[in-house]
DNA sequence: CCCATATATCGATGCGTGTCAATATGTGTT
DNA sequence: AACACATATTGACACGCATCGATATATGGG
């Protein structure tokens, strides 16, 4: 997973008109760090937290994967603007960037508005 | 791109409770359908013609890849659900199906409604 | 200090898939 | 029937990436 990052507001909506290729990468790129089943769970667990952030030793057992592979989806979606990572102690914990998504919403919308 | 297809519904919204694996599965299969840029683009191009429908023959040189690959985006397309396509005489038209992609807006939006 | 625990990084592996050239299938025209 | 054109299918290849075990890097406790 390369350089997702900044994605800064991005793309005029899919029916807007044509997306020209360098939007559609950038689009595309950030579709991709969620088309992913394990960094679903990752971003369902967080996001419904009762506090709205989660330790990741509290991630790795209910997703079924080995905790290397856990803190690597957490990086992906932390570089890519999905997560939040706060380190206290020894734990990491996140939290869901709304925001974030909604960008993604937005360019998948309607053009007006 | 395997069995995509249907996804009925599908998923409670990302912040209503943690997704099981198979509901992350089905969302992150449609996702993967919209992840790559030949694709969004192909969206884009047909959604935003002013008849609302595209001839695949007016596809392949906006673009840049040949006409194979593009045949063969439209396919995952139409068998995703976000594309239908319609045979007359030669040539196969396209039309976005827009509910199909509020499906997945709703699986990305917030809990209520 | 030394140890236990939590998290991150590294290296390797196997599978999925985007792409193309070549070919097949379908459809209208002369 | 023979041809031209639009689209779909096939086969092959290269690259990306999800995954794991092993290891490294914190961080706190005795």
């Amino acid at each position: 997973m390369p350089n997702v990052q900044v994605f800064e507001g991005c793309c005029t909506p899919l029916t807007a008109g044509a997306l020209d290729e360098p939007e559609a990468v950038a689009l595309a790129d950030a579709l991709r760090v969620l088309a992913d089943p394990a960094r679903l769970r990752l971003m369902s667990l967080i996001a419904s937290a009762d506090s709205g952030e989660a330790c990741a030793c509290d991630l790795v057992a209910p997703l079924g994967r080995s905790q290397p592979t856990v803190s690597h989806h957490l990086s992906v979606l932390v570089d890519a603007g999905f997560l939040h990572r706060e380190k206290r102690g020894k734990w990491a914990w996140y939290r869901a960037v709304p925001e974030r998504i909604e960008l993604l919403r937005a360019a998948l919308g309607p053009a007006q508005q």
